[in-house]
RNA sequence: GCGGCCGUGGCGGAACUGGUAGACGCGCAACGUUGAGGUCGUUGUAGGAGUUAUUCCUGUGGAAGUUCGAGUCUUCUCGGCCGCACCA
């Protein structure tokens, strides 16, 4: 026996526990724990990523497997979406068939991990189980009013001919495509997220385990603000415009009326050329150069009354003012507003402050801020007050006046769910031929994707097939056409979590026994790229549930773990080129590669997260065949804590199969695996042993408590530190083989195969991976000697060994006995500062 | 611009509620063992001083403060990373 090919003993092992099945069995009477991790995207091959993110989630399921838990583990395939579409067309073939060959070959890397989890429970998708589940669904928030058609703009990704999600127009290009984002007017389908603000916003504070990082982009993504809406009449009109503003009290400031181009009152300005060519630059600023600040501005020759002073200001359009927040419209106040100032100036519109700042301000105009000490100016009734108490009093004479009310407005829109593509799952609609839109009926489930698809054609492959969308009603026998979007991908993944509950049901999308034994999710991990959308969608999702009569939880995710990226080390070379680390040769801090023979010197680059770009990319399936499964797992979580980025490196990848090779080395020959020790036995051990054996004790119960807290970096330098112990001491041979054991057992969760392997060898017949979680004997964990500090106005002077809880009388005696530590006589002492079994600080 | 996170050896990182800074590991060095290989073992490794010892001084980006005591708390400042971005 020997670990020079431990793939081969992982294969074995992994083989044994699939076919005792032993991480699809439930048991009932035990507590239970759902553990999940995000489910990937069927690509083709996993990455480091995946490593990483499975590895934790693994070693979480598998320590509460082995403390008694009953654990649900699942795994599935996020398989509906635009790169199944792209490579089919590339490689002229079907995206089904594309996705279940990745699947297939995914699946099969996954096991090579020697991961615990049930795949009795996989799901995937873009299966017709699946997608036939989720077409229920959205018949479901259709009847309860949660979803709904309208007409709107959308960012259209004109490469990919689709339309996008705001979250998904990342600095004005496609999340995927990198194009230039377009506005359009289509008509779409939504799901009314936005009735649903205020709960995700407030409910965000429940969530006592999810990141405060996660918490606080939520927050802002929602980003509720108070405020109020105030009228504006129209000069010689009987019309109004609404605007918004969380800074009342500067009404008497106003100068402008600034107004979206996509205001109602735009509609007015419809057969105006010069404004429709105004519109259409706003419009293509607003959804492409993020950095372009510049400021538009088109007057209308209307006048609006300021409902305090009575002056007329000047209506004009601007693309600085957005349609989706607030009414669209604000006045300018442009001494206490950053943009309403560059605007003011650019277009020579009046400056008049109304706030006057302290003295000591170091802001000049426009001066923004809120400070006790400022005060109102040229504000009649509000003069002299400072801003807070100016505000209150307009915003009651706003009420007073009826010109306006307390408002709360949010960022967040309804989210559109159509998608003009073939690889996703088919809305169950129909349009009738008398200009009906029908739900079907749920017997009329699935609505399937045609096998016979063109996509070489530009546009929505559905609507492009030639007979797919023509059908009948079912009730009234007229023609209609079927709705050929399809569903927004993010749909697909906003309730998976539910499904792995009961997965095979095949007449529900899940059965609420299941979901009530199962919900929440106790810990959910994976990336921090997904802290708005899918976790916002998620949450969303249940409580759209909940309203269509589902008995789900309403926050989907008990616990959130967001784990760090893989990052390695990047060159390039003098022409700008990437080149691969593992072609590099290091001398001396300076880098070098072969070209054509001779050597180049190559610039470092800073650490960044693997990608082919940057040619930095390692793939796990090699680092699994050259050093193993249980190398690559615990180098993942032994190097940094799990929400930090994670630096590869090969130096650190080859020590940790040094490390499991020694181990495996040392207990190959001459070791029992044992379960227990007697007590009996302990007793007559000697002073040494028992040393060695509190050091067990202490192992067990720190290890655990950092393996709870997902501190697994530390978990593992314990480990280490406990085997370095282990290895240096000579035991007797009971105590070896039950600390040995102890480390076994401690480290299977990280390292599996090796575990199982060496006490298997070592004449145990069962399996390590269903061993209970070592207990420890409390009675060893107390220390009887403590080292202590003695400090002399808080410098360290010397340490003294005593017993523990030793108090302060007796620890003076005793440090006035040691000649070294120069403190004789306490009186000399302002002041003597002890901390039990800690310090005892003398202050002259 | 707004919001958040973070600055600790050559590197990744420890230090839980303020109480021995640098655990564990990488790298490096010395010695030993091997003598065709992804070695192995032992020891050392924050910097400086030194009468070489169970020694002293300085040290957690910088400045100040609170405290008997600060990597940890407070204020300011510099640097890095991430998110949002004309949100009224």
């Amino acid at each position: 026996m020997d670990y020079s090919k431990p793939e081969i003993i992982e294969k074995k092992w992994q083989l044994e526990w699939e076919n005792k099945k032993i991480y699809s069995q439930y048991q009932k009477n035990k507590e239970k724990i759902y553990i999940l991790e995000m489910f990937p995207y069927p690509s083709g091959k996993i990455h480091m990523g995946h490593l990483r993110n499975y590895t934790i989630g693994d070693v979480v399921a598998r320590f509460y497997r082995n403390n008694n838990f009953n654990v649900m583990h699942p795994m599935g395939w996020d398989s509906f979406g635009m790169p199944a579409e792209n490579a089919a067309i590339e490689n002229n073939l079907n995206p089904k068939e594309w996705t279940e060959k990745n699947i297939e070959n995914m699946k099969k890397q996954l096991k090579s991990i020697g991961l615990s989890i049930d795949w009795g429970k996989e799901i995937s998708t873009c299966s017709e189980e699946y997608y036939k589940q989720q077409q229920n669904l959205f018949l479901d928030f259709y009847k309860a009013g949660i979803v709904y058609k309208k007409d709107s703009y959308v960012n259209w990704d004109p490469e990919d001919k689709t339309v996008l999600a705001n979250e998904q127009v990342i600095d004005g290009r496609g999340w995927r495509s990198g194009a230039l984002i377009e506005k359009k007017k289509l008509s779409q389908w939504f799901l009314k997220i936005t009735d649903f603000t205020k709960e995700l916003f407030d409910d965000l504070k429940n969530l006592s385990e999810w990141p405060e990082k996660v918490k606080t982009m939520q927050k802002n993504w929602i980003g509720i603000s108070r405020g109020v809406e105030i009228r504006f009449k129209i000069t010689n009109t009987t019309d109004c415009i609404n605007v918004f503003t969380t800074r009342p009290e500067t009404i008497f400031g106003a100068s402008f009326l600034a107004i979206s181009v996509e205001h109602n009152l735009a509609d007015l300005f419809e057969q105006n050329e010069e404004f429709r060519i105004f519109k259409e630059k706003c419009l293509k600023l607003q959804s492409q150069e993020i950095d372009n600040n510049e400021k538009l501005c088109f007057f209308t020759n209307l006048f609006a009354e300021n409902p305090f002073t009575g002056e007329d200001v000047p209506i004009v359009f601007t693309n600085y003012v957005l349609i989706g927040y607030g009414t669209g419209a604000i006045f300018g106040c442009p001494a206490h507003d950053k943009r309403d100032f560059e605007f003011a100036k650019k277009y020579n519109f009046k400056i008049l402050p109304v706030i006057e700042p302290p003295l000591d301000s170091k802001q000049k105009i426009p001066y923004v801020d809120i400070e006790e000490k400022a005060k109102l100016i040229n504000s009649y009734f509000l003069d002299d007050l400072n801003p807070k108490i100016a505000q209150e009093k307009i915003v009651k004479k706003i009420e007073e006046k009826k010109i306006g009310k307390v408002k709360t407005v949010s960022k967040l829109r309804d989210w559109g769910i159509s998608r003009q593509r073939y690889w996703g799952c088919p809305i169950p609609i129909i349009y009738r031929e008398d200009g009906k839109i029908i739900a079907l009926e749920k017997d009329e489930l699935p609505v399937r994707l045609p096998e016979d698809i063109d996509l070489s054609k530009p546009g929505n492959p559905l609507d492009n097939h030639p007979t797919w969308k023509y059908t009948k009603c079912k009730k009234t026998g007229m023609n209609a056409l079927r709705e050929t979007d399809t569903l927004d991908t993010f749909f697909d993944s906003s309730w998976y979590y539910l499904r792995f509950c009961s997965p095979k049901n095949d007449k529900i999308p899940f059965d609420n026994k299941n979901v009530s034994d199962w919900m929440p999710v106790d810990h959910y991990i994976g990336g921090i790229e997904h802290a708005i959308l899918h976790l916002l969608y998620s949450r969303f999702f249940c409580r759209a549930l909940k309203k269509s009569s589902y008995n789900v939880p309403s926050e989907p995710f008990k616990k959130l773990v967001t784990q760090g990226m893989v990052c390695h080390e990047t060159f390039k070379d003098n022409s700008g080129k990437w080149v691969e680390p593992h072609k590099v040769i290091k001398k001396e801090n300076e880098y070098f590669y072969k070209k054509n023979g001779s050597l180049e010197v190559l610039i470092r680059g800073r650490s960044e997260k693997m990608s082919k770009s940057k040619k930095n990319v390692i793939d796990p399936d090699i680092i699994i065949k050259e050093f193993g499964a249980d190398t690559a797992r615990l180098f993942m979580i032994s190097d940094s804590p799990p929400e930090r980025d994670l630096e590869w490196s090969v130096e650190g990848i080859k020590a940790t199969y040094k490390y499991l090779k020694k181990i495996f080395d040392f207990l190959k020959n001459d070791f029992t695996f044992i379960i227990e020790i007697s007590n009996e036995k302990i007793k007559n051990f000697s002073e040494e042993e028992i040393k060695i054996f509190k050091i067990s004790q202490k192992t067990i119960f720190e290890y655990t408590d950092d393996i709870k807290n997902y501190r697994f970096n530390t978990a593992v330098a314990k480990l280490r530190e406990y085997s370095n112990v282990l290895q240096k001491t000579s035991l007797n041979k009971t105590l070896k083989n039950y600390c040995w054991s102890i480390y076994l057992k401690l480290i299977s969760i990280i390292t599996p195969h090796f575990c199982e392997e060496i006490a298997s060898h070592s004449g145990f017949n069962k399996f390590v991976s269903e061993l209970d979680w070592p207990v420890m004997n409390k009675d060893y964990l107390k220390e009887e000697n403590v080292k202590m500090v003695v400090m002399v106005n808080g410098k360290k002077r010397g340490l003294v060994e005593v017993l523990s809880n030793t108090d302060q009388e007796k620890l003076i005696e005793i440090i006035d006995k040691e000649k070294n530590i120069f403190v004789s006589k306490k009186d000399k002492f302002k002041k003597i500062i002890f901390v039990k079994n800690k310090i005892i600080n003398f202050v002259k």
